[in-house]
DNA sequence: GTCTATATTTGGATAGAC
DNA sequence: GTCTATCCAAATATAGAC
């Protein structure tokens, strides 16, 4: 067997950091997380984490740039498109946004967000712009469409996006929350599904 | 003058240190408030808190404690008669939320409580029990009257409820985190009636 | 790149005088 | 109830040998 069989082992120190800080981080906050668990847990001493970032806070930097790195596609090119489908749009994006929540990296990122979501002005400022902005102009775009299509109910289009946007993120809330401590979230699975029933019963024409 | 003029001074060293605390830890939350800033900015010895406090997580439980004490009057007995004002109900309710957002005190709390959520497994329940699961029992309750009376199109009440809080609780969230850097949030600060109008308007035969 | 050893700071908490 | 003094533990970070 080759020596690079699993894992390259030294040269890959670095990514087991960042992948010990990042559950660590996700779990305890940056302050509940010293340099002292994460090097522990990666299985190197305090000191020689220092050669691979110059202190706590760029390690906790480095997971934090994975918060935001949804692959979340969203061409606007083909927005005009996908709206003229209606239901079936709406569909796709929650299922799309349950598959996140019930993702382990991605709820680990979602926790990490709202543990320092008010420790953190630039995370507070990028979760405005990724998570409600960016979504809010695209929906307004697409609920814009289908009114022009008389397919939905006249009215303000960011009005609809930021109805339908806010409970999608409670029920992730509520999710990870639950899932944080175990806790079944059964009765909550189909909760994206009947969201979108739901909505779309109040809007469609 | 008496010497009881403004404050009793001395025997309100607690309800000082209370007083800072939750600012404080509203702030900065748990870890990142030290005993040596609270003792400091309430202008004693660390040594003297502990003359009113066992230890740290006895202030911090004191100060948690106040976060679920919202005046929110849910007379489960009259919930009949308000289901009935169908729109208004939904209306008042929004309204004493509105409030709720951005009463100073009130806000601080949530700020707290949202700091917390993650890091604390009781605040945790509590949060979905006081803002979620008994909010959602009263208004199905409502709307379950709201559709026996056909004042709106018949579901699933309790969806229904969940559809109509979840968004009110996104709202407050991004208020409160837009105050937080003293952002203005004049393009929020109708978002809770605008909330009521699409709702009703989607629910409402 | 990792180790041992150590410097330095900060934080929670107590003892005992007043 | 508050103060001074002090203790102890934990945490971030660096120096220098291997």
């Amino acid at each position: 067997m080759s020596e690079n069989t699993a894992l390259p082992r030294k040269a890959n120190t670095k990514q087991k950091i960042i992948k010990v800080s990042s559950k660590l981080f996700s779990e305890q906050g940056y302050k509940g997380t010293s340099v002292r668990k994460i090097a522990s847990e990666v299985g190197i001493r305090e000191s020689a984490l220092y050669n691979h970032f110059k202190n706590k806070e760029e390690i906790f930097l480095c997971v934090a740039k994975e918060i935001f790195s949804t692959p979340f596609s969203k061409d606007s090119a083909d927005i005009k498109e996908s709206a003229l489908r209606g239901k079936a749009f709406l569909q796709k994006f929650a299922m799309q946004y349950k598959l996140l929540t019930f993702d382990k990296n991605n709820e680990n990122m979602f926790r990490l967000l709202m543990l320092e979501l008010f420790q953190n002005r630039e995370l507070r400022e990028q979760f405005m712009l990724e998570f409600h902005d960016n979504n809010i102009k695209m929906f307004s775009e697409a609920f814009f469409i289908m009114m022009q299509n008389s397919m939905i109910r006249s009215g303000d289009p960011m009005m609809v996006a930021y109805e339908f946007i806010s409970t999608l993120f409670y029920i992730r809330l509520q999710i990870t929350l639950l899932r944080f401590d175990n806790t079944p979230t059964t009765a909550l699975s189909t909760q994206f599904e009947k969201h979108v029933e739901f909505f779309w019963e109040s809007i469609k024409l």
